[in-house]
DNA sequence: TGCGTGACTTGGGGCAAAACTA
DNA sequence: TAGTTTTGCCCCAAGTCACGCA
């Protein structure tokens, strides 16, 4: 399937493009990719069975319950004026200067850390070439994290095992490493077989059990979980402390299975007001204190497996972070307004006399068109062998003069962000084409693409043409167009909430593959897909029996009753159909991505508003706390425009 | 100009809670 | 109510990009 951005004109809009050239290829969005059609229904969506149920179960409550539902109606109303809190805030200051405002005081009470390591019972033990064995408890403790992976592919990768075992002898006794030499006579069994035992206790729990154990959460997340700024609450994201365990790279990383040492005290920066320095665990000191109003990080610790610092930061809910997505979104916008420029100066200049120029060009033309990400020159010793667009090699691309009748084809493959495949064929501009040609003559596939382009070099050009523009606001840019444009497309204002909704996870779904969101096919959805059938042929099966009946029946009143619950029926059965559409080509791609991070959520909140949408069909609680900025400032009405 | 570093955003996996179903 | 499936959220790795320094 190609993957490419909505550029619908704008090759055509290049009125000095040579004559002879081939227009695009069409992008893959067909004019009507639901493949199931819906059609106005009564309303009697979910949306109403769940309120039937709710207030079914409130009816069942009496009267030693009141007092629950107060408290809940209290929190829920305490959540709501704390949101319209921060928006006062918000709206307060947002003609103050750009890029948010700093803070004058900052209070938090540090990070928590995790519990310390609790040695292994009696009876578990580590085996080593088939005896028990008893390791010091810091020996013991790194081999607990091995065994907690066991069931993880890492464990069968040599690399991971290599670096494991370097890193678990650093640990042992020397007497303990004259005996451990071979990894292949450990026996992590038993300490694997506990650990899945603890996880079967947890889920058998009774309730009292479990709710204390919410409470202690809800408890460290009031008294770590919240940042006084200024006098205003803000959640954290990540108040906790990362425990020790095994690194997890992704893809083939180098540094899988190295030992993440467990973070003290002593290697932490706290950032907070002079005046309230939260007191560092009985017995232990912060590395430092400071107080930085220029960052957004109120804790920070360097990392041992890639030496790279990691942070506590403000949860997206808060209005720094609000503000800066705020920010991110009109720049996409601005960069909107001078696209048809951009894409004329970078087509010109693929004709340039300097290779440098006409590199530059391509590479922004595949940014622009196929949202690749800017691809940053990395250690390859210390990461993954994945690439981006500056960092393309030869051996990323095949040209074809012609393939299965179009001309000018570009064949992308390559590991991305995460290792995730870039697998795309597409048909592009023969200007493109006529460059990539040159730009690979005579070089290996190991040699770069854009010898001549670096990521630096490629983003000075472009804030020449527009003041903070970035290889990344393209992807914002193309994602949240291509939003707006597809919603306008597929939206029917006839359709039920349903069929408006499957509207959307469209669109959702083509910015998705344009970003190349993917994700693993879950381990349930084959059997979730039959359940589905089976439900859709029982469905019918029930239909067809109503059809019957209907036939035979010739009093008036019960043929009404009976229409009625055909039209039920065929309801519930084209929900079905649709449920499972959107499953199965969803499979494997991820929506939230897109939906978090590239998507202005203003287009989603201006969209529920002008076709009745509930926001909470389109956004979750979390979701709509990160957008409340964008659902206070989008008003009815409004019809707002990206 | 190139490089290293710091500070952030983006990203998918996995687990547990919630919702659903029998 | 128990068992199963789905959803939401946390976790932390892996990107992007700016800045400072030699």
């Amino acid at each position: 399937m190609e993957k490419s951005a909505y550029v619908d004109d704008f090759e055509m809009e290049n009125s000095f493009q040579e004559d002879e050239e081939e227009t695009e290829m069409k992008t893959e969005v067909k004019d009507d990719p639901k493949k199931v059609p819906t059609t106005p229904v009564k309303p009697t969506p979910e949306t109403q069975s769940k309120v039937k149920k709710r207030s079914n179960n409130s009816s069942k409550t009496n009267s030693k319950n009141t007092d629950n539902e107060e408290s809940s109606i209290k929190k829920r109303k305490k959540e709501k004026d704390d949101k319209t809190e921060v928006w006062k805030w918000w709206e307060e200051e947002k003609d103050k200067k750009k890029g948010g405002t700093k803070w004058t005081t900052l209070i938090h009470s540090g990070p928590l850390f995790p519990p310390a390591y609790k040695p292994m019972p009696k009876n578990v033990n580590f085996k080593y070439n088939g005896s028990n064995m008893e390791l010091n408890p810091e020996a013991e403790e790194v081999a607990t994290f091995y065994a907690r992976l066991l069931d993880h592919e890492y464990t069968t990768k040599n690399i991971f095992n290599i670096n494991f075992f370097k890193d678990w002898r650093k640990a042992m006794t020397s007497e303990e490493k004259w005996i451990i030499k071979d990894m292949d006579k450990c026996d992590f069994s038993q300490l694997r077989n506990y650990f899945v035992s603890e996880t079967e206790n947890r889920k058998a729990m009774t309730k009292d059990e479990k709710s204390k154990l919410r409470e202690e959460r809800e408890k460290e997340q009031k008294e770590y979980g919240i940042a006084l700024i200024d006098g205003h609450e803000q959640a954290i994201a990540n108040f906790r402390i990362e425990p020790p365990g095994l690194f997890q790279g992704r893809g083939e990383h180098p540094k899988m299975g190295c030992l993440k040492r467990r973070i003290l005290p002593e290697d932490v920066i706290i950032n907070c007001s002079k005046d309230s320095i939260p007191p560092p665990p009985p017995g232990h000191r912060w590395k430092e204190i400071r107080q930085d109003n220029t960052v957004a990080w109120l804790c920070s610790w360097t990392e041992n497996v890639l030496g790279q610092n990691k942070y506590i930061l403000l949860s997206p809910s808060s209005k720094l972070k609000g503000e800066k997505d705020f920010e991110k979104f009109e720049r996409a916008r601005s960069l909107g307004k001078i696209i048809d420029q951009i894409r004329k100066k970078y087509f010109d200049e693929m004709k340039s006399k300097e290779m440098k120029i006409r590199q530059r060009a391509v590479a922004i033309y595949f940014i622009d068109k196929f949202a690749l990400r800017a691809g940053n020159e990395k250690d390859t010793n210390e990461t993954a062998d994945t690439v981006g667009c500056c960092s393309l090699r030869c051996e990323h691309i095949k040209l074809f003069k012609e393939f299965e009748g179009q001309m000018n084809i570009v064949e992308f493959d390559f590991l991305g962000k995460d290792s995730i495949r870039y697998f795309n064929r597409v048909s592009v501009d023969k200007k493109v084409f006529k460059n990539l040609e040159k730009f690979m003559r005579g070089k290996n596939g190991s040699d770069e693409l854009f010898d001549r382009l670096t990521t630096t070099t490629l983003n000075q050009h472009l804030k020449s043409l527009m003041p903070g523009l970035t290889a990344k606001c393209f992807r914002t840019y193309n994602a949240s167009f291509t939003l707006q444009q597809q919603l306008e497309k597929l939206t029917n204002a006839n359709d039920s909430i349903h069929g408006k909704i499957s509207s959307y996870n469209c669109a959702n779904r083509q910015v998705a593959i344009l970003c190349n969101h993917q994700k693993a096919v879950s381990k349930t959805h084959e059997k979730s897909m039959q359940n589905l059938k089976k439900k859709i042929k029982e469905k019918k099966k029930e239909l067809k029996a109503a059809k019957k009946e209907l036939e035979k029946i010739k009093a008036e009143k019960n043929k009404d009753k009976l229409e009625k619950k055909m039209k039920k029926l065929k309801e519930a059965l084209r929900k079905l159909k649709a449920d499972k559409t959107d499953k199965d080509e969803n499979k494997e791609i991820a929506l939230s991505t897109s939906k978090l991070n590239y998507l202005d959520p203003r287009i989603s909140v201006a969209w529920c508003q002008k076709f009745n949408v509930p926001i909470e069909k389109i956004f979750n609680k979390t979701q709509r706390e990160k957008f409340q900025w964008a659902i206070e400032m989008t008003q009815k009405g409004d019809g707002y425009v990206f």
